[in-house]
DNA sequence: CGATAATTTGATTTTTCTCAAGACGCGTGG
DNA sequence: CCACGCGTCTTGAGAAAAATCAAATTATCG
């Protein structure tokens, strides 16, 4: 897993913002951030930004998906989410990130200040409620994970990660997976092999089709657990 | 594990709201619910509010202990949180609760109307804030949560509970444990046996003591893994 | 085409779960 | 005060799930 430093990806953090502070209705925030925010592109398995590292810039994926993760010491890594086009990521209630976030594939990205939000915020209420709206968004989807990481089985897991994947990308029941195992491994709590495996069982099963390693076509929705909402 | 129904907690449900709506300043919600609040009990074991049923309050525990919960079809529970003294819970962005409260042991609750800080909110953006605040905290310790479930062995699993519960409940590195063994299995996503186990492997290695059962005494700190913040 | 990364598969070990039984603690009633 | 019952906690033995170690296969990209 290459992850290249942050150090490149700051260099080009020539940002444009400033402008646009002024006369943002309702759809204040998100739907603007097309208008206001910079324009970055990070190569696949760059990081966008570090643990720990200060919560300057909100972003919102334009193309491509980001995961968001933290490495333990040992090397273990956990992903708590990933991030597809349309989606807002970085913002924090304090000002240092806690997860680091990294492009899984090449994306551009729409990076808006941080300050801007927060004097937005200071001046419009329907910001900080779209703000709250968006953490208590993330909030039900950490949730979600926290039952498929302490109640499902591995394979359970890889059919829930499945189903939601293909929700969110194509709304049907075939998908173009963005991340490699390694990545879904991470995010489920479960080795790679244990992922490879459960995935292979899903086709011996005919419960999916595995046209290429990366292209999931959904056969038995019968087959999905309760996870499902 | 028994509960008892919903139905006589919500025959208590008196609840004295609609005053003290006017003039709240900046700490203007979480420090005065006690003023403004109903105040309830819980026996033990009972549930404060079912998953799926309407949110319609928001509490604070006065005293004792309360889990935070989720009971899938088949009898696999995972408990998200515990709430504590002082503790906000069972506020939704939506109007629907998506998981249940549930007193571990007898507990005073305080109670205020959803409806009364939806106004206060209104009016007051201090509160939007606040609200805000608070769901990123929680937010905060779900993400922390994760890294519990997605990453850790059983043994670390527990000894990072323990050192939380400590943290929180006495500060020290003694505590009165509130909850069985059930629950904090739930928590970890580990059986019974499992934490049980763990606990008297860690006594042996003389890492914690174990005056009784529920009784804890953190011996060695640099036993304790990175999940410390 | 060859090198490198990603994925799959196999064999084995480790961890955790499951099923079962025993021990302990505690309140109640004899 | 003691015996009993009940819920909780602990312990053991065996089974199952997942991890680990290792290697083979398949894709990808210059």
């Amino acid at each position: 897993m290459h992850v290249q430093t942050v150090a490149q990806a700051n260099l080009s953090r020539q940002l444009v913002t400033g402008r646009g502070e002024r006369s943002l209705g309702v759809d204040a925030l998100f739907g603007s951030i097309e208008l206001i925010g910079a324009r970055m592109s990070f190569s696949r398995n760059t990081e966008i930004y570090g643990d720990e590292e200060p919560a300057d810039y909100l972003y919102k994926v334009a193309s491509g998906a980001v995961r968001i993760c933290k490495v333990l010491d040992d090397g273990r890594r956990q992903i708590t989410a990933f991030c597809l086009p349309g989606e807002i990521f970085g913002f924090e209630v304090g000002d240092v990130h806690r997860f680091a976030a990294e492009a899984i594939i090449d994306s551009r990205i729409l990076v808006i200040k941080r300050s801007t939000v927060v004097a937005l915020a200071a001046r419009n209420g329907d910001v900080v409620r779209q703000l709250w709206a968006h953490t208590a968004r993330e909030l039900q989807s950490m949730q979600e994970h926290m039952l498929l990481l302490g109640c499902l089985s591995a394979r359970e897991r890889v059919v829930a990660f499945l189903r939601m994947m293909a929700k969110r990308i194509s709304g049907g029941n075939e998908v173009e997976l963005p991340m490699a195992r390694q990545d879904i491994a991470d995010y489920l709590g479960l080795t790679i092999e244990t992922v490879s495996r459960s995935i292979s069982q899903l086709v011996n099963d005919d419960t999916i089709g595995l046209p290429t390693s990366r292209h999931i076509v959904l056969r038995s929705l019968a087959d999905f657990s309760q996870l499902n909402a």
